[in-house]
DNA sequence: TGACAATGAAAACGGTCGTTAGCTATAATA
DNA sequence: TATTATAGCTAACGACCGTTTTCATTGTCA
C-alpha cells in the first residue's frame, strides 16, 4: 500500500471511504489524508472529486470484467452438476469475501442512481453477466443431457437470482453469513434435484 | 399536498428528495423549501435532519407493514396457481408504479448501510417478508394438492427471488419496464409448470 | 550549472452545511 | 382583555465543502 503510485493510492483510499460513507459522505481532504498527503495536492493527479470517483469506477470495471469475473472458470466446462455446484460455491465464497469485490458492491448499492453509467452497471454485475454465464453453460449441458432441456436464459435466471439477492443481504448484515451459505446450498441442492438429469440414464 | 400539516408535508418532501439524492445529497433549506417554509423553521417541528430521517422511516415502514403489504392479499387465499400468479403480478405492477413505495425502495438502496436499523428494513422489505408471505401460501396448497410437495420456504425463495432482483432492475433502468414485466411472466410461467400439480390430479 | 517539469504544502477563496438566537405575527387560553 | 404558546421569519454562527493560487522542494536533462 505504501509503495504504490501516488494516483493508485488515492484510487484505493477512495475505494475504502466511498464504500464505507458514499460519495456525498466523504470529503477530498479525508481521501487526501488516507492517501498520505493533503486535500489540495490531490489536484495534481485528478481533476476534482468526480474525476476521482469516474477513474475509480474505470478502475473496478477493468478489475471485474478481466479478472475474477468470467475467463478464468469459463474455458474449463464442468463435467458434471456437482461439479458445477462446487465452481459456483467457490466463486461465491470468493465474491463474498474479498475486500475489493465488496466495497465495489457497497458502492454500486450506495451510487446506482448516481448516473446512467453506474444504473447500467449495477445490473450488468448484478444480472447480466451472471445470468449470461451460466446460461452458456446450462446450453451445453443440455447438449450433452445433463441438464432438463428448457430455456437456458430463464433457467439461468432461476439458478442466480437467489443468490444475487442473498449476497445483497450478506453485504447488509455480515453477521448473518452462516445461515446465508446454509440457504445458497440448499437453493443449490434443490436447483440439482428439480433440474438435472442422471448422467447414467441413456 | 398543499392542505396537509406541515409535519407531515416536511416528510413528503423528505421522501422525494431523499429519494433522488440520498441523504447527503440533501441540505435542510431544500427540504424547506419543499415543504414551503424556510430551513431554520423546521426546527419548530424535528430536532435536526437526523430527526426528519428517521421519522420518515417511521411513516415509510408503518406504510408498509399496514396498507399494502400483506393483510388486504393474505386473507383471500387462491383457489388456484393461475389465480396465485394473478394476485402476484397485480401486487408487481402496483409495486413497481406506486410512488411512495418506488422512493421507499430507492432510500432503502442508498440508505442501507447507514445504520443497523436500515439494514434489517431493507432485508425485511427484499427478502423475508415476500418469502414468508409466499411460504405460508405454498404450505397451504400443498396440503390441498395443488403444488408439489418440499419445503415451502425454499420454494418461496425460488419464486420471489428473481422478481425481487428485477424490480432493483427496474427501479435502476424503469425504461427497461416491459422487457422485465417479460421476463417476471416468464418465470411464473416457468413456475407454474415446474411446481403445479393439476388440480384434477386425483 | 542552470532551466525546467513534477509533486508536494499552505493559505485562502466563495459557497454551503446543519443549527441557534432573536424577533414577529397569529391563535388559543385565562 | 391580558397572557402565553405556536409557528413562521431573518440574521448569523462555526464548520466544512471543493477548488484555486502561490510558493517551496525535488529530481531530470541540457
Amino acid at each position: 500500500m505504501k509503495d504504490m503510485p501516488t494516483k493508485e493510492r488515492i484510487l484505493y483510499a477512495a475505494l475504502d471511504l466511498f464504500a464505507k460513507k458514499g460519495y456525498d459522505g466523504v470529503g477530498v481532504d479525508l481521501i487526501a489524508e488516507n492517501a498520505g498527503l493533503k486535500g489540495p495536492s490531490l489536484y495534481r493527479h485528478y481533476k476534482g472529486k468526480e474525476d476521482i470517483f469516474n477513474s475509480l469506477i474505470d478502475l473496478v470495471a477493468f478489475h471485474y470484467e478481466e479478472g475474477f469475473g468470467l475467463k478464468k472458470k469459463l474455458e474449463e466446462f464442468p463435467d458434471s452438476m456437482d461439479e458445477l455446484i462446487e465452481n459456483a460455491m467457490e466463486r461465491i465464497r470468493f465474491t463474498m469475501h474479498d475486500d475489493i469485490v465488496r466495497k465495489t458492491r457497497r458502492i454500486l448499492a450506495m451510487e446506482q442512481f448516481r448516473s446512467k453509467r453506474m444504473a447500467e452497471l449495477a445490473t450488468r454485475y448484478h444480472v447480466e453477466n451472471l445470468q449470461q454465464t451460466y446460461a452458456g453453460i446450462f446450453a451445453g449441458l443440455m447438449e450433452r443431457g445433463m441438464l432438463r432441456k428448457d430455456d437456458p436464459e430463464l433457467l439461468a435466471l432461476e439458478f442466480v437470482s437467489p443468490v444475487s439477492l442473498l449476497i445483497h443481504m450478506y453485504d447488509r448484515q455480515p453477521e448473518r453469513e452462516e445461515e446465508i451459505l446454509d440457504k445458497i446450498g440448499k437453493h443449490f441442492e434443490h436447483f440439482v434435484k428439480v433440474y438435472a438429469k442422471s448422467h447414467s440414464g441413456f
